[in-house]
DNA sequence: TACCGCATTGTTAACGCTCACACTCTTCGG
DNA sequence: CCGAAGAGTGTGAGCGTTAACAATGCGGTA
């Protein structure tokens, strides 16, 4: 910084001031720094004015380590609002999924220096050990549970889980049946919940659900057991991929879809469309998410703001062949 | 610091020989001071670290904005292994892949301080815009071109796709067709090769290829082309999103797979095994590539290195269904 | 006893930047 | 023609840490 003041002939807080965009610099004495600094091929060092101010404009995220769509594309979200915003993201992934390597993650993001974190690792594990966190830190969770008290970006499960339900009842085939997600990701629960109130409301019975890790494989092994149930007809899958692996043992065991058992998936991945037969299923807005988490939690960096916001994005159901039978049994 | 050296009675040289793990320091004065730090709730401050010793142990990657299977496995990969070598990870989702927004991440990164990059985006542009590139930040580029000259990863695409089209050819039903990936990527480029480099070696005409952007509607595309075509009785596709909409496409037209049409796929998405059918692909192991290219990054960032290395990870060819049909046409 | 060597600790000066303040030179109204 | 306001610029301090060197105290050896 000082080799360009000294070749632009001012002082080094003169350069400063045009690195900051100060009103108070003389437009001729702007461009010669500039170009003093082009010349140079002069960077600014971050950790200094980090030192300095105290902001390092940085966020961290934690991620799960796991190539599940969702996270991923909410992760991509992040990233782009938070470069949009100037700020830099540091990631952590999870090696675990308790609530310590949690803690752990934190304090490693802290020890970084970020301003904020957003956290997609939408287990109740995790919710958990943010809510006794170190509160000196900006926080924003993906799907938190909303008693929780932390800011919070989330997509109404429930709600897209009734749709779906909603949409299967309405084939009049009788009652839906579920394979679920681990009981620990709070998006499981709400996407039980939604079911279980759908079959409510119309007075049906709620079969027991089946349990998946979100795997197709699981999927898979739900299916070969709903596969030899006669009255199963209509399948309400967790998820896209455990859908997929649903539809592999419908198919193994001669169940066809949709015109013996209709299936509904959830996330609507980009592959949905192209399995066989197409998957309705319910679309999140994954990026939208990511977005509106750097968003928040912007705000309350910026603003030492301290309200817990939620904000909450609706899904929306996308209707293929796989519920959509020609002929009723 | 210097609260934590008035509490522990030692003066903040002290806690820094502790923090740093210095041997000089006496078992008893170390205690004390890590009992200060405890008490305090004492968090190095980074950005101070980095500023005096010059070095931020941290690295930045470049990835795609896209929800790839494979760049998202690699970047779990690089994720872990940079946090057991204690260093940060920074990314930058690029916007678009030409060859200035490529410059314009590396140079985000290089302000951010960063100590070397890994570039996850196979593109031509992207290493060519590396290529020349100010060369003093340390750079891995996962499937760069080999005579490019940057160090980098690869996985070897052309023995892959090879071993792919001779397993085809294998089932004695003539030559084998292949939708491709998009011109501009480095992998598509290999398997496009390893697959002629079999026809070749076979002697069987080399149909033209089809081109796909990866997407599962791209394979889709292409499969309504070739399902027209009584022909066309193998195809391998470029990757496993590809094969899924090829498979689609094949099932609408009545083509059966694997009896009329065999079919094999790029990557082994964990999903492959539970497409109708369960597809036979090609593994990449996507974490072993971003566990090298941090091995080689904190190579070339430590020792000063130059040493343009270059790693090859070899794929493996997993058989399943679609590729082996019960009967002979 | 005198002195050397080593383990342990303290002191001072950077690192590159921004902030607060001081200074100079215009410009303009009275 | 003088003084005040404000634009434009420079000066010095300090952000929290580590590196280099200096200083202290201890045990052992000549």
């Amino acid at each position: 910084m000082m080799d360009v003041a000294r070749l632009a002939g001012v002082s080094h807080q003169t350069v400063s001031r045009v690195l900051n965009d100060h009103p108070n610099v003389r437009q001729s004495t702007r461009s010669r720094v500039l170009w003093s600094m082009q010349e140079l091929g002069y960077r600014p060092n971050s950790a200094a004015r980090t030192l300095v101010t105290g902001h390092s404009r940085t966020i961290g995220v934690i991620g799960l380590d796991s190539t599940l769509y969702g996270p991923a594309a909410t992760m991509h979200g992040v990233d782009d609002a938070a470069r949009h915003a100037d700020y830099r993201v540091n990631t952590v992934g999870l090696a675990s999924i308790d609530r310590l390597s949690v803690l752990e993650a934190v304090e490693r993001l802290a020890t970084a220096g970020v301003e904020g974190v957003v956290v997609i690792a939408p287990l109740s594990s995790a919710s958990e050990a943010l809510a006794d966190l170190p509160t000196d830190i900006p926080t924003v969770v993906v799907n938190a549970h909303p008693e929780s008290g932390i800011a919070s970006v989330t997509v109404d499960q429930a709600d897209g889980a009734q749709r779906a339900t909603e949409h299967l009842l309405a084939a009049g085939r009788g009652t839906v049946w579920h394979v679920a997600g681990p009981a620990n990701w709070s998006e499981s629960k709400g996407r039980v919940e939604g079911w279980m109130r759908a079959l409510d409301e119309a007075k049906v019975d709620v079969p027991p659900p089946l349990t998946g890790d979100w795997s197709a494989r699981s999927g898979y092994e739900a299916g070969r057991v709903l596969a030899r149930l006669p009255e199963v007809t209509a399948v309400f899958a967790g998820n896209d991929h455990m859908a997929l692996g649903l539809l592999r043992a419908l198919h193994e065991f001669g169940r066809a879809v949709p015109d013996e058992v209709c299936v509904v998936g959830f996330d609507d991945i980009p592959e949905a469309a192209y399995f066989t037969p197409p998957l309705t299923t319910v679309r999140q807005d994954f990026s939208e998410v990511g977005r509106r988490c750097v968003r928040l939690l912007i705000g309350q960096i910026e603003s030492t703001g301290d309200a817990a916001e939620c904000s909450v994005v609706m899904p929306e159901l996308v209707v293929r062949r796989s519920s959509t039978p020609n002929k009723v049994p």
